[in-house]
RNA sequence: GGCCCCGUGGUGUAGUGGUCCAACACGCUGCCCUGUCAAGGCAGAGAUCGGCAGUUCGAAUCUGCUCGGGGUCGCCA
């Protein structure tokens, strides 16, 4: 070993000992006879003190050392004079004499700078991801992404789960994300695909009797990236036999209450998640992933405003659009340019624009036509309108927003707004894990352009028992055994009970419009596997990527992944994807046209 | 594929038709300095302003195309 201890690890009760440290400078301060150096190594950082006085020979070295210089130093450790101490590091007491010094290896002059924390360009962060990861900040987030690797691991093992490798190479399934593809040498114009999850073959694995399974698991899709996309994320993939929905829901909020209280102690986290059905969250948040750190609601004013004079409203309820409202508390003054502002957000965003209303502080019974302003307050006849101040609580200091249209485009929009608000209120708690599971999802949607039934999660999810019956009549009407966490507005995950049954999953391919050939080209595997005692089962998929980085603070998820790739799913470090030689390409047998 | 933002010494920014052969901070190089930790002082080097084409007497600045980065919609069961 280089090193004795790590640089951060030292504290005042180690002074007078002799140590040897290695790592890289952070930061040197000349003062002519005295050097000051930052030592950084993976466990912080420590002032090595040269002093001619103490020892020549180093002091000399210590001249020619520049930033990221990898340096061995010997000395011995002392506390700081009073009025040096430095209550910003965790080693700020004391320091080191340095008596010895050797220079491991130089470095180039770094294209950014490792000690300062500001925002580089994209691309040349990723160039240099090594220097990159050096900084303080990436450290502790890939740290805290193994700590948080390892506390899954832990849990689960004790609840009985075996870890279980699944391949990366598979058979491609078409329906889903576009499926990255690798050509088969072996069986030339074959190919494989890399999983977009594990689904299927955690699904055998339960058939083959592991009853508790878990992997995180790398899964891929060829989509385009956003902030919280990659090319590559990893999932916590679990599977469980033999359980029923809240068996599920239990292990997973048991297992993220133990997450975060590892990595974040004095967070607050609910004591029990709350479950919101699909219903209710698209009703009264707009969304199916609300942010339930701050409680603004949505109200439905659709039945208040029918047969009125209004326009706007009339059509809208004529064409099976719905009105429904938010009351921003306290945003009674909200000049003009605020509220074009919050019209804006919505009309960017495919919306209606947004009604306003407010109210003078008579008592609610005593409201008369002048007393309410808005752009409607003379179509609607009075009783309505006090009606719609009762059902919102709209009160004198407040600006109820209103939205009429579409349904989907309505709970969109007052979504968006219900975030705005809070966030330019500073409504939303800050250290703060408002987890909670959307549950009760309808096992089908309609899809407009095809005409036709999709999965609203994936093919496998089972109904519930109640609804089976429905399969044959009314597939709109199924609800899945069908769940999502979601966690200060973001979606962390998706699960579900399997179909664990030949007839009922091809009842279930049926409406969704795949042929027979199709099926048993895709899915004859996992059907013919049923016919052998499938137990019952459910599981979860998790994204990690997206959990690290909320745990740490941070908006995108390339902050927590090593080495990620650009928005064109290209990674400047390794010049990924490149071209393969010509000698690749004719053991595949692949030709590469040009394209024009 | 659509829309939006960004691209100026090594890094981050300012400059938005002539006052700019480009400014500031950090970094870099050299010198001075024994208590700094955003060290300080002095001196210096370093940029044909992403690329190409155009408009103009004149372009970092305006226009078109293009490349790269980011955000977002589509897409991502």
């Amino acid at each position: 070993m280089y090193k004795d201890i790590g640089c951060g690890e030292v504290r005042e009760k180690d002074e007078g000992k002799i140590f040897r440290f290695a790592g890289w400078v952070h930061k040197r301060r000349d003062h002519g006879s005295l050097i000051f150096i930052d030592l950084r190594d993976s466990k912080g950082i420590i002032q090595i003190v040269f002093d001619p006085s103490k020892s020549v020979d180093s002091h000399k070295i210590a001249l020619s050392l520049r930033s990221e210089w990898v340096i061995e130093v010997k000395g011995s450790v002392k506390k700081r004079i009073k009025g040096a101490e430095n209550p910003n590091l965790l080693t700020g007491k004391i320091e080191v004499i340095a008596t010895e010094i050797k220079i491991l290896n130089k470095s180039k002059t770094p294209p950014f700078e490792v000690n300062e924390d500001i925002n580089i360009d994209e691309n040349l962060r990723l160039k240099y991801r090594y220097l990159d990861l050096r900084k303080p900040k990436m450290q502790k987030n890939i740290k805290t992404r193994h700590i948080v690797t390892k506390a899954i691991w832990d849990f689960l093992h004790e609840k009985d789960f075996v870890q279980i490798e699944t391949p990366i190479l598979i058979k491609s399934t078409p329906e889903g994300a576009r499926d990255y593809v690798v050509p088969s040498r072996v069986h030339q114009g074959n190919f494989y695909a890399l999983p977009q999850s594990p689904q299927q073959m955690k699904q055998v694995l339960m058939v083959s009797g592991f009853e508790r399974y878990f992997q995180i698991a790398r899964c891929f899709r060829d989509e385009d990236l956003r902030a919280d996309r990659q090319p590559e994320h990893t999932q916590l993939d679990f599977e469980m036999s033999f359980v029923e929905q809240d068996d599920v829901l239990n292990l997973v909020e048991d297992l993220y209450k133990y997450l975060i209280r590892k990595i974040s102690p004095n967070a607050e986290i609910p004591e029990k998640f709350p479950r919101i059905s699909f219903k209710e969250s698209m009703d009264v948040y707009g969304t199916d992933k609300p942010d339930l750190r701050f409680d603004l609601k949505l109200v439905d004013l659709t039945d208040v405003f029918s047969n009125s004079d209004f326009g706007v409203f009339n059509k809208t309820i004529d064409s099976n659009g719905i009105i429904k409202g938010l009351v921003a508390p306290g945003c009674f003054s909200y000049s003009r340019s605020q509220i074009s502002e919050l019209n804006q957000l919505i009309v960017e965003n495919g919306g209606p624009g947004v009604f306003t209303l407010t109210r003078t502080n008579k008592k609610n019974n005593d409201l008369e036509v002048q007393d309410i302003k808005s752009a409607f307050s003379k179509f609607v006849n009075i009783e309505k309108l006090k009606e719609s101040i009762l059902i919102s609580k709209c009160e004198e200091d407040d600006l109820l927003l209103i939205c009429a249209g579409s349904k989907k485009i309505v709970n969109q929009s007052l979504s968006l707004l219900r975030n705005k608000i809070a966030e330019d209120l500073n409504l939303i708690k800050t250290d703060s894990f408002s987890f909670a599971f959307i549950v009760d999802f309808p096992l089908f949607e309609w899809n407009l352009d095809e005409e036709k039934w999709d999965a609203m999660h994936h093919v496998f999810t089972s109904p519930k028992d109640e609804h089976i019956k429905y399969l044959d009549s009314n597939p709109g009407d199924i609800i899945g055994q069908l769940f999502d966490l979601v966690c200060n507005g973001v979606e962390l995950g998706s699960g579900s009970i399997r179909i664990h049954n030949r007839e009922i999953q091809e009842k279930v391919f049926n409406i969704i419009g795949y042929s027979s050939s199709e099926v048993s080209e895709r899915f004859s595997t996992i059907l013919e596997s049923f016919e052998y005692g499938a137990p019952p089962h459910g599981g979860m998929g998790l994204g990690l990527d997206r959990l690290v980085a909320m745990l740490v603070g941070e908006s995108s998820i390339r902050e927590v992944i090593t080495f990620p790739k650009t928005q064109t799913a290209f990674d400047p470090l390794f010049d990924t994807p490149s071209l393969i030689s010509n000698q690749q390409l004719t053991e595949l047998n692949l030709d590469i046209h040009n394209k024009e």
